[in-house]
DNA sequence: GCGCGATGCAACAAAACGGTTGCACATTCA
DNA sequence: TGAATGTGCAACCGTTTTGTTGCATCGCGC
Protein backbone atom coordinates (compact mmCIF):
# COMPACT_ATOMS: atom_id res chain seq x y z
CA UNK A 1 0.00 0.00 0.00
CA UNK A 2 1.48 3.31 -1.34
CA UNK A 3 2.17 5.87 1.86
CA UNK A 4 0.65 9.43 0.49
CA UNK A 5 3.05 11.76 -0.97
CA UNK A 6 2.91 13.96 2.21
CA UNK A 7 3.36 10.76 4.74
CA UNK A 8 6.56 10.04 2.04
CA UNK A 9 8.03 12.99 2.46
CA UNK A 10 7.39 13.00 6.06
CA UNK A 11 9.52 9.57 6.39
CA UNK A 12 12.24 11.03 4.54
CA UNK A 13 12.66 14.40 6.24
CA UNK A 14 12.53 11.85 9.46
CA UNK A 15 15.61 10.14 8.13
CA UNK A 16 17.83 12.63 7.39
CA UNK A 17 16.81 14.78 10.62
CA UNK A 18 18.30 11.32 11.97
CA UNK A 19 21.21 12.02 10.63
CA UNK A 20 21.71 15.97 10.61
CA UNK A 21 23.59 15.32 14.41
CA UNK A 22 27.05 14.88 14.41
CA UNK A 23 26.78 12.81 17.46
CA UNK A 24 24.44 10.64 15.45
CA UNK A 25 26.53 10.41 12.66
CA UNK A 26 29.50 9.11 15.37
CA UNK A 27 26.89 6.00 16.81
CA UNK A 28 26.07 5.19 13.21
CA UNK A 29 29.67 4.86 12.14
CA UNK A 30 30.29 2.81 14.84
CA UNK A 31 27.68 0.47 13.71
CA UNK A 32 28.70 -0.10 10.31
CA UNK A 33 31.11 -2.69 11.78
CA UNK A 34 28.06 -5.19 11.45
CA UNK A 35 28.10 -6.14 15.36
CA UNK A 36 24.79 -5.42 17.84
CA UNK A 37 26.09 -2.57 20.66
CA UNK A 38 24.61 -1.91 23.96
CA UNK A 39 24.21 1.44 25.32
CA UNK A 40 27.17 1.40 27.50
CA UNK A 41 29.08 0.42 25.04
CA UNK A 42 28.31 3.51 22.39
CA UNK A 43 28.67 5.64 25.08
CA UNK A 44 32.37 4.93 25.96
CA UNK A 45 34.44 7.07 23.78
CA UNK A 46 31.50 10.04 23.58
CA UNK A 47 31.76 12.22 26.06
CA UNK A 48 27.87 12.39 26.52
CA UNK A 49 26.08 10.82 29.97
CA UNK A 50 24.47 7.56 28.50
CA UNK A 51 21.27 8.85 28.76
CA UNK A 52 22.08 11.47 26.24
CA UNK A 53 23.06 8.28 23.91
CA UNK A 54 20.06 6.77 24.56
CA UNK A 55 17.85 9.12 23.43
CA UNK A 56 20.19 9.39 20.05
CA UNK A 57 19.58 6.07 19.88
CA UNK A 58 15.57 6.46 20.50
CA UNK A 59 15.68 9.25 17.47
CA UNK A 60 17.32 6.94 15.22
CA UNK A 61 15.47 4.02 15.70
CA UNK A 62 12.55 6.47 15.09
CA UNK A 63 13.75 7.13 11.67
CA UNK A 64 14.03 3.51 11.25
CA UNK A 65 17.58 3.77 10.95
CA UNK A 66 18.61 1.36 13.79
CA UNK A 67 16.93 -1.45 15.67
CA UNK A 68 17.05 -2.69 18.89
CA UNK A 69 16.71 -6.06 20.35
CA UNK A 70 17.11 -6.99 24.45
CA UNK A 71 19.32 -9.54 25.61
CA UNK A 72 19.77 -10.51 29.21
CA UNK A 73 20.28 -7.15 31.01
CA UNK A 74 21.33 -5.09 27.78
CA UNK A 75 20.01 -3.88 24.93
CA UNK A 76 21.92 -4.16 21.90
CA UNK A 77 21.36 -1.59 18.67
CA UNK A 78 22.15 -2.88 15.37
CA UNK A 79 22.10 -0.60 11.85
CA UNK A 80 19.40 -1.22 9.41
CA UNK A 81 20.14 -0.05 5.97
CA UNK A 82 17.41 -0.04 4.33
CA UNK A 83 15.81 3.81 5.20
CA UNK A 84 19.98 4.95 4.28
CA UNK A 85 19.36 3.47 0.44
CA UNK A 86 16.66 4.44 0.11
CA UNK A 87 17.93 8.03 1.31
CA UNK A 88 20.59 7.40 -1.02
CA UNK A 89 18.34 6.34 -3.62
CA UNK A 90 16.25 9.46 -3.45
CA UNK A 91 19.19 11.98 -3.10
CA UNK A 92 20.48 10.48 -6.57
CA UNK A 93 17.20 11.21 -7.97
CA UNK A 94 17.94 14.60 -7.13
CA UNK A 95 20.99 14.83 -8.63
CA UNK A 96 19.65 13.32 -11.71
CA UNK A 97 16.84 15.76 -11.92
CA UNK A 98 18.94 18.42 -11.82
CA UNK A 99 21.50 16.92 -14.49
CA UNK A 100 18.82 16.88 -16.51
CA UNK A 101 16.82 20.19 -16.09
CA UNK A 102 20.15 21.65 -16.86
CA UNK A 103 20.47 19.66 -20.08
CA UNK A 104 17.04 21.12 -21.39
CA UNK A 105 18.21 24.28 -20.08
CA UNK A 106 21.24 25.16 -22.42
CA UNK A 107 19.47 23.03 -25.06
CA UNK A 108 16.76 25.39 -25.15
CA UNK A 109 19.11 28.23 -25.11
CA UNK A 110 21.44 26.49 -28.17
CA UNK A 111 17.91 25.99 -30.31
CA UNK A 112 17.49 29.63 -30.66
CA UNK B 1 43.94 21.80 2.34
CA UNK B 2 41.96 18.37 4.21
CA UNK B 3 39.69 19.79 7.09
CA UNK B 4 40.20 18.20 9.77
CA UNK B 5 38.16 14.67 10.31
CA UNK B 6 35.49 16.81 13.17
CA UNK B 7 34.98 19.52 10.44
CA UNK B 8 34.42 17.06 7.51
CA UNK B 9 31.67 15.29 9.84
CA UNK B 10 30.43 18.35 11.16
CA UNK B 11 29.70 19.60 7.40
CA UNK B 12 27.68 16.67 6.69
CA UNK B 13 26.02 16.64 9.33
CA UNK B 14 24.67 20.41 8.70
CA UNK B 15 23.78 19.09 4.62
CA UNK B 16 21.74 16.65 6.49
CA UNK B 17 20.45 18.69 9.51
CA UNK B 18 19.44 20.83 6.08
CA UNK B 19 17.55 17.77 4.58
CA UNK B 20 15.66 17.01 7.61
CA UNK B 21 12.90 19.17 7.25
CA UNK B 22 9.53 18.76 5.17
CA UNK B 23 9.32 22.48 4.21
CA UNK B 24 13.46 22.33 3.24
CA UNK B 25 12.80 19.31 0.94
CA UNK B 26 9.60 21.04 -0.82
CA UNK B 27 12.31 24.29 -1.60
CA UNK B 28 14.48 21.84 -3.46
CA UNK B 29 12.09 20.01 -5.25
CA UNK B 30 10.93 23.20 -6.27
CA UNK B 31 14.73 23.88 -7.46
CA UNK B 32 16.03 20.74 -9.01
CA UNK B 33 13.84 22.13 -12.68
CA UNK B 34 17.43 24.21 -12.51
CA UNK B 35 15.91 27.74 -12.50
CA UNK B 36 16.91 29.90 -10.15
CA UNK B 37 14.10 31.30 -8.23
CA UNK B 38 13.61 34.33 -6.00
CA UNK B 39 12.18 34.19 -2.40
CA UNK B 40 8.64 35.38 -3.29
CA UNK B 41 8.12 32.86 -5.84
CA UNK B 42 9.32 30.04 -3.46
CA UNK B 43 6.97 31.11 -1.19
CA UNK B 44 3.45 30.99 -3.23
CA UNK B 45 2.45 27.57 -2.87
CA UNK B 46 3.43 27.00 0.66
CA UNK B 47 1.12 28.24 3.83
CA UNK B 48 4.23 29.76 5.45
CA UNK B 49 5.29 33.58 5.43
CA UNK B 50 8.09 34.65 3.35
CA UNK B 51 9.97 35.68 6.18
CA UNK B 52 9.54 31.50 7.32
CA UNK B 53 10.57 30.44 3.85
CA UNK B 54 13.81 32.53 3.90
CA UNK B 55 14.88 31.59 7.15
CA UNK B 56 14.59 27.88 5.40
CA UNK B 57 16.15 29.08 2.54
CA UNK B 58 19.72 30.69 4.91
CA UNK B 59 19.90 26.97 6.60
CA UNK B 60 19.99 25.69 2.98
CA UNK B 61 22.13 28.16 1.96
CA UNK B 62 24.49 27.31 5.04
CA UNK B 63 24.85 23.68 4.29
CA UNK B 64 25.97 24.95 1.07
CA UNK B 65 22.92 23.06 -0.85
CA UNK B 66 21.84 26.35 -2.36
CA UNK B 67 23.36 29.53 -3.42
CA UNK B 68 21.79 32.90 -3.62
CA UNK B 69 22.26 35.26 -5.84
CA UNK B 70 20.91 38.63 -5.90
CA UNK B 71 19.17 40.63 -9.61
CA UNK B 72 17.58 43.48 -9.08
CA UNK B 73 15.39 43.69 -6.19
CA UNK B 74 15.26 40.12 -5.52
CA UNK B 75 17.14 37.25 -4.72
CA UNK B 76 17.21 34.33 -7.01
CA UNK B 77 18.19 31.14 -5.23
CA UNK B 78 19.88 28.26 -6.87
CA UNK B 79 20.81 24.53 -6.15
CA UNK B 80 24.12 23.51 -5.79
CA UNK B 81 24.23 19.55 -6.11
CA UNK B 82 27.78 18.83 -4.80
CA UNK B 83 27.03 18.71 -1.17
CA UNK B 84 24.16 16.59 -2.15
CA UNK B 85 26.62 14.61 -3.85
CA UNK B 86 28.59 14.29 -1.51
CA UNK B 87 26.07 13.08 0.94
CA UNK B 88 24.74 10.41 -1.21
CA UNK B 89 28.24 9.25 -2.08
CA UNK B 90 28.52 8.75 1.92
CA UNK B 91 25.79 7.09 2.63
CA UNK B 92 26.63 4.96 -0.56
CA UNK B 93 30.00 4.35 1.84
CA UNK B 94 28.29 3.33 5.15
CA UNK B 95 25.62 0.51 3.32
CA UNK B 96 28.68 -0.44 1.88
CA UNK B 97 30.88 -0.91 4.88
CA UNK B 98 27.33 -2.65 6.23
CA UNK B 99 27.59 -4.86 3.82
CA UNK B 100 31.59 -5.66 3.90
CA UNK B 101 30.69 -6.40 7.70
CA UNK B 102 28.23 -9.13 6.90
CA UNK B 103 29.86 -10.66 4.75
CA UNK B 104 33.15 -11.13 6.77
CA UNK B 105 30.94 -12.06 10.01
CA UNK B 106 29.29 -14.85 8.21
CA UNK B 107 32.66 -16.00 6.93
CA UNK B 108 33.73 -16.14 10.00
CA UNK B 109 30.33 -18.26 11.53
CA UNK B 110 30.85 -20.47 8.62
CA UNK B 111 34.56 -20.95 8.87
CA UNK B 112 34.26 -22.77 12.00
C1' DG C 1 20.72 -13.54 48.81
C1' DC C 2 23.82 -9.64 47.51
C1' DG C 3 26.28 -6.52 44.91
C1' DC C 4 27.27 -4.74 40.50
C1' DG C 5 26.41 -3.54 35.87
C1' DA C 6 23.00 -2.09 32.28
C1' DT C 7 18.67 0.05 31.60
C1' DG C 8 14.38 2.71 31.91
C1' DC C 9 11.71 6.59 33.42
C1' DA C 10 10.73 11.26 34.95
C1' DA C 11 11.74 15.97 35.95
C1' DC C 12 14.24 19.82 34.84
C1' DA C 13 17.01 23.52 32.42
C1' DA C 14 19.32 25.75 28.64
C1' DA C 15 19.53 26.25 23.87
C1' DA C 16 17.97 25.71 19.25
C1' DC C 17 14.00 25.77 16.00
C1' DG C 18 10.21 27.27 13.29
C1' DG C 19 7.12 30.95 12.68
C1' DT C 20 5.04 35.46 12.97
C1' DT C 21 4.82 40.47 13.04
C1' DG C 22 6.40 45.16 12.26
C1' DC C 23 9.23 48.22 10.01
C1' DA C 24 12.85 50.06 7.03
C1' DC C 25 14.99 50.02 2.47
C1' DA C 26 15.84 49.21 -2.42
C1' DT C 27 13.88 48.61 -7.29
C1' DT C 28 10.74 48.86 -10.89
C1' DC C 29 7.47 51.11 -13.56
C1' DA C 30 3.46 54.02 -14.74
C1' DT D 1 7.57 61.29 -8.14
C1' DG D 2 4.91 57.69 -6.03
C1' DA D 3 2.86 53.32 -5.57
C1' DA D 4 3.75 48.56 -5.59
C1' DT D 5 6.87 44.67 -5.27
C1' DG D 6 10.76 42.11 -3.18
C1' DT D 7 13.94 41.93 0.60
C1' DG D 8 16.42 42.34 4.99
C1' DC D 9 16.59 42.87 9.95
C1' DA D 10 15.10 42.43 14.70
C1' DA D 11 12.12 41.23 18.38
C1' DC D 12 9.27 37.97 20.28
C1' DC D 13 6.92 33.44 21.27
C1' DG D 14 5.72 28.68 21.84
C1' DT D 15 7.70 24.07 20.97
C1' DT D 16 11.24 20.77 20.40
C1' DT D 17 15.78 19.23 21.19
C1' DT D 18 19.76 18.10 23.87
C1' DG D 19 21.67 17.03 27.95
C1' DT D 20 21.83 16.34 32.95
C1' DT D 21 20.55 14.26 37.42
C1' DG D 22 18.18 11.11 40.56
C1' DC D 23 15.95 7.04 41.37
C1' DA D 24 13.82 2.51 40.46
C1' DT D 25 14.31 -1.97 38.19
C1' DC D 26 16.16 -6.09 36.10
C1' DG D 27 19.69 -9.66 35.13
C1' DC D 28 24.14 -11.96 36.25
C1' DG D 29 27.49 -14.11 38.96
C1' DC D 30 29.70 -15.07 43.44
Amino acid sequence: MPRSAGAALRAKASVFAALGDETRLGLLAKLTNGEPQSISHLTSGTRLTRQAVTKHLRVLQGAGVVRANRVGRESRFALDPKPIVDAQTYLEHVSRQWDNALARLKALVEEQ
